[in-house]
DNA sequence: GTCTATAGAAGGATAGAC
DNA sequence: GTCTATCCTTCTATAGAC
């Protein structure tokens, strides 16, 4: 025994953790192609042999790497376990929340390295939308139904509402233009008047008057 | 004269021509890293020093190829200059005919590799944004204030009328999964369905009664 | 303009010492 | 596990003949 041909490392061995630490930077920042594993291995302050060791190739270190990355949770979330009096106000702060999260520049970048890489790592699609987007859409599409049992709200179908609000918030002159990395970055101002005007408009859609 | 230090070439060479074809198909799929100018050379049956007598480097001839592709016209923006009695109708016609192009597997493909070359390249955030998403949201901004001004309609600002409507047909469920590549294809009835529920939503929050 | 052939650099991955 | 040093492939770009 404890001859595997597999690699079984430490997973809290520092330099293992530096290698993470600096291939994630590099690889969110850049991208797969951009990204050689002579700077990873620079930028970390170990050798190549050593970031061999830890990690079999490039594709599989860039793999877990990003994989991880996508684990990031959206705070707002935390937002739909509280309780709700007033929904226009819980709509307005989760959909700030969330906007703000979505504007931020690590999840942009993470987002456009994943839509790169998505054909060649199929994987990596699927972990970031099961643990991102399809994790939001499914418990705010919940919450929504919750609303619409305490009379609050008239959806025929709560995931499609959720859709909609949150596909209101990716408005194209904020949201489109900050993921191509388009200057000016969004105002506050801009962020406020794109989540104020999804809320009525979603609320006048499907609000019990 | 005649003697410019510069590429001057007829840009209907067949070489030519047969070099933007390989290189759109490739660069498209593919994106920036993952193709060579050897594979270029090959697929368009030319030699590499052809290819690099028409275009000076890599970045160029991709950010040439890119930015043509951006070019590619909306076929839903001819909608808009038919004339309009039903409302309903029109905008479940032009919801259907943007959310197919969208969802085609060409448009897709440009949207990965400009998102994913962005930053080095952000020429191409621009050409691709002003070029599709940012003309459509005008159009269609500007045919809702006509229909404002028909009273049909009671839209406070119509460019963010504009990025509403088409933010909920760009919805998780369905153009994320696409854009990140995840089976299943969308099926006609997803389409439909979206857009029927995009059209709703959008005449109970802005339709004059 | 177009080719063949190749220079010159960079990248992924590994051998062997410790 | 970690390093140094290196192998081999691939890549961008060009020289030189036609």
């Amino acid at each position: 025994m404890s001859h595997h041909p597999e690699i079984r490392h430490d997973p809290d061995s520092p330099k293992r953790q530096a290698v993470i630490a600096a291939a994630g930077e590099l690889f969110i920042a850049q991208g797969y192609g951009a990204v050689s594993m002579d700077a990873v291995a620079r930028a970390a302050g170990v050798s190549k042999a050593t970031l061999y060791a830890h990690f079999a190739s490039k594709d599989r270190l860039f793999a877990t790497i990003i994989k991880e990355a996508c684990r990031q949770k959206v705070a707002a979330i935390d937002l739909l376990a509280e309780p709700c009096d007033d929904l226009a106000a819980a709509l307005t702060a989760l959909g700030q929340q969330m906007l703000r999260f979505l504007l931020d520049a690590k999840p942009l970048a993470i987002q456009r390295v994943v839509m790169a890489e998505c054909v060649r790592f199929p994987e990596l699609g699927r972990a970031f939308y099961e643990n991102g987007p399809e994790v939001f859409r499914r418990t705010f599409g919940a919450w929504l139904a919750v609303q619409a049992g305490a009379g609050r709200l008239a959806v025929p179908d709560p995931v499609i509402a959720a859709d909609q609000f949150l596909g209101m918030l990716r408005a194209t002159g904020i949201f489109l233009r900050a993921s191509l990395g388009l200057p000016p970055a969004p105002a506050d101002a801009d962020i406020d008047a794109t989540v104020a005007a999804a809320v009525r408009t979603f609320l006048r859609a499907y609000a019990v008057e």
